[in-house]
RNA sequence: GGAUGGAUUCCCGAGUGGCCAAAGGGGGCAGACUGUAAAUCUGUUGGCAACGCCUUCGAAGGUUCGAAUCCUUCUCCAUCCA
């Protein structure tokens, strides 16, 4: 199997400029590509795992990888299908997430002789001047035409800077810098960077009258149109220090019936053949397919040995309410008044809520547990030996916590 | 620059002098049911030393016994005009 029919069979492929000659460039290694990175925060996250996937991909196949980190368009923003402006980032944190970014890519992408690239836009963009910009570039776009882009529609309600309006011009002066300096051919990128990318093709075409293609992922949604890889608070990191392996694998654990096998299908390496396989599950049979992805998400991102803790882990903790390995808190001295420690204090102490009142309600609804026993009084109080083993504190069906 | 409308709690959105920690919906959290799913039902949803107290209705002042609500100035946003 080609490596673009299987991106087509898993369901990675968006949009297209050319089918035919997308084909013919990756499935035989010709092509130099390109997926750019904006540095929005210090951590890459779950949308950016799946361009690294690909990246991955189509490197194992012979292709040729540009990892762009936005250096430069990080100091515009980009407005794609967003509702308000981004808020403008300082130089100096621009700078640190770069490094960042940069660092965690290399976990994933080979790096070493020349196999890949990694580039930063600001060495091109920041040195730009702007008559000559506007010279260079400005005549090849018509702003009648980006003005009827999907990606500026919802903005074109709220409000768009002349700012970010600029942010498609950068991105096609990125890829047009890439083509004459790598003979970078293709730019692949995110479904909502769909216009963004056509203005780069289109830039090429005028300037030098020569062929680049585009092509979009599918963007992973959730059976309710959301995009996937987003919590409550916030997004899904890649980086252990802020979503740690044992929540990056609950939170694969976790996800409803109708995703799962889109999740499988899109985001693990796992051959085609067994993925067929589970399409005619059903029902319960459904649990271990999340099992599955969780466990294989959890092995590409932190590592077989974290997977293996954050599974084992999680089969205690439901099982028997009890785990090695949990998220832990280590309670000191002054967290004790006269030799206890109250209940309410214990679950904010924990982080297992944000506040008194909050922990108060927790218990006074019964979802509040201490080493299985469910805790009925807010009055409840521990002394100091409570916590010579560890005492598992639990809050509704999901949350534990290990209080040493 | 001018005119008009607007800013309310996590979000949307009621409230136009005391009955307002502020309707309703969404979302979140917890309980029941389950498969660590979905749907459904119930409770809950500013904080605290908790039948009370404190902070909150864009910001700062003022009027009043009492202000989310009235007045003044400012900031930001939207629409129309230039």
């Amino acid at each position: 199997m080609t490596i673009y029919d299987e991106l087509v069979a898993r369901g990675l492929i968006a949009q297209v400029t050319d089918e035919e000659e997308i084909k013919e460039l990756i499935n035989n290694g010709k092509a130099t590509f390109y997926i750019g990175f904006d540095p929005t925060a210090d951590s890459l996250h779950v949308g950016h795992f799946m361009a690294l996937c690909l990246m991955k991909r189509l490197q194992m196949a012979g292709n040729k990888p540009i990892a762009l980190i936005g250096g430069g368009t990080g100091m515009i923003g980009d407005p794609s299908g967003r509702t308000d402006m981004r808020q403008m980032m300082t130089p100096e944190t621009i700078q640190h997430n770069c490094d960042c970014f940069k660092e965690q890519m290399s976990k994933f992408i080979d790096f070493s002789e020349g196999k890949a690239l990694m580039v930063n836009n600001a060495d091109w963009l920041m040195d730009l001047n702007y008559i000559d910009v506007l010279r260079e570039v400005g005549p090849h776009f018509s702003v009648n035409r980006m003005l009827t882009a999907e990606c500026y529609k919802q903005r074109m309600e709220k409000g768009l800077s002349f700012l970010e309006f600029n942010y498609m011009i950068m991105q096609s002066y990125d890829f047009y810098a890439l083509f004459q300096k790598y003979g970078c051919n293709m730019q692949f990128g995110g479904d909502d960077q769909w216009s963004n990318m056509l203005g780069g093709t289109e830039l090429i075409r005028r300037k030098l009258g020569k062929n680049a293609y585009a092509m979009t992922i599918t963007l992973l949604l959730n059976s309710e149109g959301k995009k996937m890889g987003k919590t409550q608070s916030g997004a899904v990191w890649l980086d252990p220090n802020k979503t740690s392996p044992f929540d990056f694998y609950q939170y694969w654990r976790n996800v409803a019936d109708a995703d799962v096998l889109r999740c499988i299908r899109m985001l693990t390496f796992l051959p085609l053949e067994e993925i067929d396989k589970m399409d005619s599950w059903e029902g319960a049979q459904l649990n271990k397919a999340k099992e599955i992805l969780a466990y294989e998400l959890t092995k590409l991102v932190h590592g077989e040995e974290e997977a293996a803790k954050a599974q084992e882990s999680a089969k205690a903790l439901f099982s028997s309410g009890n785990a090695a390995d949990m998220p832990s808190v280590t309670l000191s001295a002054e967290d004790f008044t006269e030799g206890t420690v109250d209940i309410l204090s214990l679950l904010v102490k924990s982080g297992l809520t944000p506040s008194r009142s909050e922990a108060r309600r927790a218990v006074e609804q019964g979802g509040v547990s201490v080493n299985g026993e469910k805790v009925a009084d807010i009055k409840t109080v521990y002394s100091a030996d409570a916590f010579a083993d560890g005492m598992v504190l639990k809050k509704g069906k999901k949350n534990f916590r290990k209080i040493l």
